[in-house]
DNA sequence: GTCGGCAGGATTGTATACAATTTTGTGACC
DNA sequence: GGTCACAAAATTGTATACAATCCTGCCGAC
């Protein structure tokens, strides 16, 4: 779209976390800088600066002198993921609801609207993007600067989890849950919007295979059983 | 000690993280990448990647074109980090208490003797940190990485929140609080345990003044009153 | 034939150099 | 005397260059 002029680092970061979010790239890649810094026109600083950036938030992992690579969270990882998110998700959902206005509500209506269509045009990462963003808008909404930071990084590795553990590919169409949490928030029902987020996360960890076998396929170790 | 040969970057940001925790840089304090560099003796490019570091923990602000500052939580940020730890945190002393062995009630109360040292050594900046070490250390034994990861950023900041609203300077021994959770960590008893984190991080919270009058001296403008 | 060591290539970690932006100091004009 | 404008200084953002580390392949020894 706009590649004749100088992405930065900020940007860039953005961007890959994009990119990673809608599995364009695959856990466990191996991002040279070089190549990076090749494909976007800029410096091997600014990759750095953008990769440092994303090590922070838990999406890459730098092994020193070795480079980054796209990280692939563990069995254990994952359940701790969604442990997290499960303290802090309902208690958003539940702010949220209390203080949603129309405006909010409109939004949250445009963001499932937007992954129904993605969904159409078979578009999957980007109906996954979509559906994850319709979380951090309701950490948005409950105002809680601090606690939507946690969110929107929990969220990013959730959908690196996804990509590992996901088992029922045919719908990720948790539209229904997300509709139901819609609904709670028009009758501005906190209790129940809490309850909703609460057992939404739960359905979303049980329909992860984390069985030990598939457990950690750190790129061959364990893909090949030796 | 060992200034003769080369801290890397990741030093570095230990380093830096220890020294404001510690309240040897002031909330506010512009951090100077040439200034840096040449006290630690290395060059900016170090000093930046360090520097990046702590943005991402929340610990220092980056102002494009402007510097880095060590950051000033204000009154609401001040809230919200307490909110967010009230919401962590007690979940932590329940798995830390339940998982709790010998070794770590052993490795909590030198904690707490350290500390106590510290305080008769009249090291105000070294208790404080003990202080904050001793609930990451909870954090640590209830196991759960990623939780882990949060509190310690929570109480990073916590730090500098103390070092801008705390209003009864006199004790910080809140070592009672500590106690009871070391002597329900013995019983192995959760729900005390987390009873008693919830009770003590309300105390933390309302031992803070924050008024707004005081709300955020972002270095001049409202510290002086125009 | 297999294992250990050593050199070559490649990639990252750090340092230095240049470009861009902001701040500050000076001076003219109102 | 005060305010605006411009220029110099300082500081950060980015690019390039060099050093250190790791992986790969080859070769000799056992």
């Amino acid at each position: 779209m706009n590649d004749t002029v100088p992405p930065s680092a900020e940007s860039l970061a953005n961007d890959l976390e994009k990119a990673i979010h809608e599995h364009r790239i695959a856990p466990g890649a191996k991002l040279s800088e070089e190549e990076l810094g090749d494909i976007y026109g800029v410096s091997r600083t600014t990759v750095r600066a953008a990769l440092q950036a994303l090590t922070h938030r838990r999406l890459i992992e730098h092994q020193r002198n070795r480079g980054a690579f796209v990280a692939q969270p563990s069995v254990r990882e994952a359940r701790e993921v969604f442990e997290a998110r499960a303290l802090l998700e309902p208690r958003t959902a539940r702010s949220a609801a209390e203080r949603m206005t129309p405006e909010d509500l409109g939004l949250l209506r445009a963001h499932i609207d937007a992954e129904h269509a993605a969904l159409h045009d078979g578009d999957n990462g980007r109906a996954l993007y979509l559906s994850g963003q319709f979380h951090i808008e309701i950490a948005r909404i409950s105002d809680q600067e601090t606690i939507l930071n946690f969110v929107e990084q929990l969220i990013s590795r959730s959908s690196l989890i996804i990509a590992l553990y996901w088992q029922r590919r045919a719908a990720l169409c948790e539209s229904n849950a997300h509709h139901a949490l819609i609904s709670a928030f028009q009758k501005k029902d906190g209790a129940l919007a809490e309850e909703l987020m609460k057992s939404h996360l739960l359905d979303l960890l049980t329909s992860l295979d984390l069985s030990n076998k598939t457990s950690k396929p750190s790129t061959l170790r364990a893909a090949l059983s030796h």
